[in-house]
DNA sequence: CCTCCCTTGACAGGTTGATGACAGCTAGCG
DNA sequence: CGCTAGCTGTCATCAACCTGTCAAGGGAGG
């Protein structure tokens, strides 16, 4: 909370509180500014009107280190022009004094409520990563080029680590019923997959005559 | 743009059209639902006066199913209540009609560039920055002259760098249901695009078979 | 030592993407 | 109201690369 009217300033602290949220309250840009160098936040409450300095300044600071807390702007002045540069700067949110605390409350709700999204869909063993949405690999985080049969073929083997696949089954999913491939193009595949994934920690397993599997290399106590 | 209004409903698509992006208008509940059962949104803007239901089912019903697409709520009514309301449904922020489109336009922006993570005002990949607000493009601070579809064509794979988009998910989000355009279309913008950007330290690579992606280049240390 | 199964290199065919030319359309302007 | 300029998207052609078969060389297990 970044607010130096006293009034103002007390209310909101106190509604926050009483709903088990805890504040920190400064009352100057610089102030704020040592706070954030040190704590991290889920949400700043910003006044625009300082004493040492706009809040716009603090805000255009606060993006330009690449933090992503997200802000509400509080301020006097109702023109269209100033919401539009605050959330062009980087505000998340924008609130005209006077205002109703329930409307506060709401607002800081939905932001909070924003910040705990996104769902981890990525398959993964070892260092190699598959993300199925975007059909991307890395391994340590560096992206590795693979053509579509190679990213259906590891997707098949990653999204069950240890699972024995029979040379049958990867063809029946690889393949429609109709267009069958000899076994053959599964070993090539397997081939090509392990010279791509060189230096994995996980890595392609044979198990003669029954099929193979993905295993992630137990650590190499080297 | 789910909106039963005409006058109100053609001047926002225009207005967001304008900026390059594709819209889909939506005049019922049960159309919008049935459109968002089909399709990935980046945004939904939302009227509650519905001929056949209240926006704020159509909302909760959009929670309820797990969707994080953001949305932002409009309305004629402009007491605190209904606004705590709608936040409080899921809504991620509110505009009473009538509105200002500038501040449309602010507050759409500041809910995408939530969706993208990025907590920054402007898009960058390398020495290639774009400013969505005023939809301009730079090459080493030299402005590069784009039209509309090469813009959010640009906005989309800079908005998640390293992510590879395949040609359907770049249709779907460039054109909206209607006017579909051939797979054709996006290899001869990624080109135009190329063109206009050489010499740039980001490159779009193609990945054959899946798609495309933007990639900075690692510093050549020449 | 022998057999079967896997591995690997090379190759032909087919699919996918790149590119130049062109027509429809929109918007701005006189 | 008509005209021009530039944006848009389709077609056709060509190049690049993925795909899967063949065949020849290993290696594990009996």
């Amino acid at each position: 909370m970044v607010e130096d009217t006293e009034d103002v300033g007390e209310a909101v602290v106190g509604a926050f509180t009483r709903l088990g949220h805890a504040v920190d309250w400064q009352k100057t840009r610089a102030g704020s500014a040592d706070a954030l160098a040190v704590q991290d936040y889920a949400l700043i409450v910003l006044d625009i009107n300082l004493p040492d300095g706009s809040g716009f300044d603090l805000l255009a600071e606060i993006r330009s280190k690449g933090l992503q807390t997200p802000v509400l702007v509080l301020t006097a002045r109702a023109l269209v022009d100033d919401r539009v540069d605050a959330l062009d700067t980087g505000a998340d949110d924008y609130l005209v004094k006077p205002f109703d605390f329930r409307e506060l409350e709401a607002r800081a709700r939905a932001l909070l409520r924003r910040r705990q999204g996104s769902a981890t869909t990525t398959l993964s063993a070892g260092n190699v990563v598959l993300d199925p949405r975007s059909r991307a690999v890395t391994l340590d985080g560096r992206p590795v080029e693979l053509t579509r049969r190679e990213i259906a073929l590891l997707e098949i083997l990653i999204g069950q680590p240890d699972r024995v696949f029979s040379k049958s089954d990867l063809l029946d999913q690889l393949y429609g019923f109709e267009n069958e491939a000899g076994p053959n193009a599964i070993e090539l595949y397997i081939g090509r997959l392990r010279k791509k994934l060189a230096g994995a920690s996980a890595e392609i397993r044979t198990l003669r005559g029954m099929g193979y599997q993905i295993v992630v290399n137990k650590a190499p106590r080297a």
